[in-house]
DNA sequence: GCAGACCTGTGACATTCATCACAATCGGTA
DNA sequence: TACCGATTGTGATGAATGTCACAGGTCTGC
């Protein structure tokens, strides 16, 4: 089995077991293999999402614009699930904008392109939906670590449960996402003593 | 059609338009209606969580305990579906407590009441994922809320798209929900002048 | 090597928020 | 009416955070 493919099946598994390895090569043909230089832009404020993407390379940083600040909302390394849901359901112009954090590469499930060619009851469309639920478990989890943690025990969270996010992130992006400024987020630091 | 029966297909409309009326009774059957007493838990803490609940009346508060101080996540109301994703698809212990915040009715969507009853493939699961779905674009919406906005930007945020929520639930159950102390949302509240 | 862009740390000061204490208000009820 | 419990408002004070300014470090491309 080719790498990539065999990439793409543990990150299918992430998601769900009921999917026969047979069917794995008929996800991955739905989906489109992309590679994007930093910096380039998956999804545009204003643009209405119509994709899900998995990242099978680099990272994919969201975020909002805020009167002309950045805040980070989001980060999503390899084997992470990412979208932007409600603009996608609703039809709604994107509120966020998606893009490459490092060098990036991304299976994109395009809905249009899906409809397109699959049944909606298909077995492709079940799978989406499957990535709806483990999304859920994970967006659930990502606002409550919000209302229950302070800054300095978000941050220590983040050192215990995803260090990489400290390793190939930089601290001044890290900051609007863990709702700080830079210079609080480096006293934080600084207080480990 | 029974008022009941009329609400709840109002309220399955708002995850879908793709279940044909004929199937609603299906549906509401395979849920279990309850009427709680203001209180009255629906998930504890500890308990895995089996089931989505769809609000029939009243409201449901779900809380977190933070070393004995409460900190309340959500409050869901008429025709809001609430329940604890993570627990549910990990099998794993609830972190929060579900209960009724007024004296409520629910309809509860029970997944191994479910399981016992239909394929994995009917329309109740598909249903069930199409909840998970549409909670997640409420969810998404959430967890970016909190950091985008300051606490006295949600509390205007809520005055204007929630005020329910302002007129139903005390301001000391609404301040952890907020991010802040009661005495600070007084003082928000105090400074529209 | 060097210039320039970006990132991190830190000091000084203003602002916001939490904490503690207590007063005022409102509803329900004896 | 009078009382009680729950809720809300508010003052005083200290802690945490934001803002502004600047210094030093790292990395990249010329």
């Amino acid at each position: 089995m080719p790498a990539l493919e065999e990439r793409f099946r543990e990150y299918v598994r992430k998601v769900t077991l009921r999917v026969p390895d047979e069917d794995i090569p008929m996800l991955m043909g739905a989906t489109e293999y992309r590679e994007l230089k930093k910096g380039t832009a998956l999804l545009r404020e204003g643009e209405v999402c119509r994709s899900v993407y998995l990242v099978a390379a680099g990272y994919l940083r969201t975020y909002y614009n805020k009167d002309g600040t950045t805040i980070n909302l989001n980060f999503s390394f390899e084997g992470d699930y990412t979208g932007h849901i409600k603009s996608m359901r609703n039809h709604l112009p994107s509120e966020y904008t998606i893009e490459a954090g490092e060098d990036a590469a991304v299976w994109i499930f395009n809905i249009d392109s899906i409809s397109g060619q699959f049944d909606r009851d298909s077995e492709i469309f079940l799978f989406i939906r499957r990535i709806a639920m483990y999304l859920l478990a994970v967006t659930e989890d990502q606002s409550n670590f919000f209302k229950i943690y302070t800054p300095t025990e978000r941050y220590h969270y983040i050192e215990e449960h995803n260090p990489q996010l400290l390793q190939r992130v930089s601290l001044s992006q890290i900051s609007s996402y863990l709702g700080v400024t830079r210079e609080t987020l480096s006293r934080i630091r600084a207080k480990r003593d």
